[in-house]
DNA sequence: ATCAATAACAGTAATGATTACTAATTTCAT
DNA sequence: ATGAAATTAGTAATCATTACTGTTATTGAT
């Protein structure tokens, strides 16, 4: 039987994720994240990573983002806000902007199915690719 | 040397491939191309339909969409909308709403970097997933 | 503190989408 | 027609992610 929400045990791996998640602002991947946890604790496996992000994401503690660029990123900031990845170099930065408040209700207002959110993110080329 | 844009010539498989888009308004993946224009012409191979995919979606003739579902979808129409992808079906409907105008500028703002484009997606469930 | 139940782990294999490679074919300007 | 270059079919390789398996860690109850 496969129905039954497991019951969530402690773990220090899944803490060393998070923690090292809240230190960075540049949205990493797994792999990222994979080779970082690594220098505290070299025996983590990258399943483990993939596994704990997924579980992070799944309960909310952190933001699992889709920009498009065929990796998944992820973001201990979970207050709805912004994306921008550049084209180039592929890096994710933070667009200080207000919400697209009414967008949903914008979306819903012809259409029949339920909307529960939606996923807005920029593209473009960023600073340091443009100084170059 | 690698630089210099090939001088584009004519495919009976990318006529195949854009004139089967052309018929659709549910946004297939390119396996989903693959297995219809097969039907046509079955010694076509998959890396045909995903070297033309690309090659068309580079030269502005369709639109790749990238949904956050893991699979590339392509779309025939490429006048600016907005797409709905269900979470439990994973089929993608267009929506009929204005355009986010202004969004990119408001974006830009605040913001350093240079904005080409933004991509925005809905998400939730569809008419046939709530009523079953 | 010990103990069993079970969630989580490390390590590795498997999957699935996409891209890269290569020899043969097709296109097209001359 | 012809030859250079683009395109193809078929296949192998890559990359991110997930699944599997036997072992270890966590937890609540004794």
């Amino acid at each position: 039987m496969k129905g039954g929400a497991d019951i969530l045990k402690h773990s220090k791996q899944r803490d060393m994720i998070k923690a090292f998640l809240m230190t960075r602002k540049d949205h990493p991947t797994a792999d990222t994240v994979y080779m970082n946890v690594r220098q505290l604790n070299p025996n983590i496996s990258l399943g483990t990573v993939y596994r704990n992000l997924t579980l992070l994401a799944d309960i909310g503690e952190i933001q699992r983002l889709r920009l498009g660029d065929g990796v998944d990123h992820f973001d201990a900031d979970i207050s709805p806000h912004y994306h921008f990845i550049c084209s180039k170099c592929g890096s994710v930065i933070d667009l200080e902007m207000e919400e697209l408040t009414g967008i949903i209700d914008n979306a819903a207002a012809r259409f029949k199915g339920h909307i529960d959110g939606h996923m807005t993110y920029f593209y473009g080329t960023c600073v340091d690719c443009i100084e170059e």
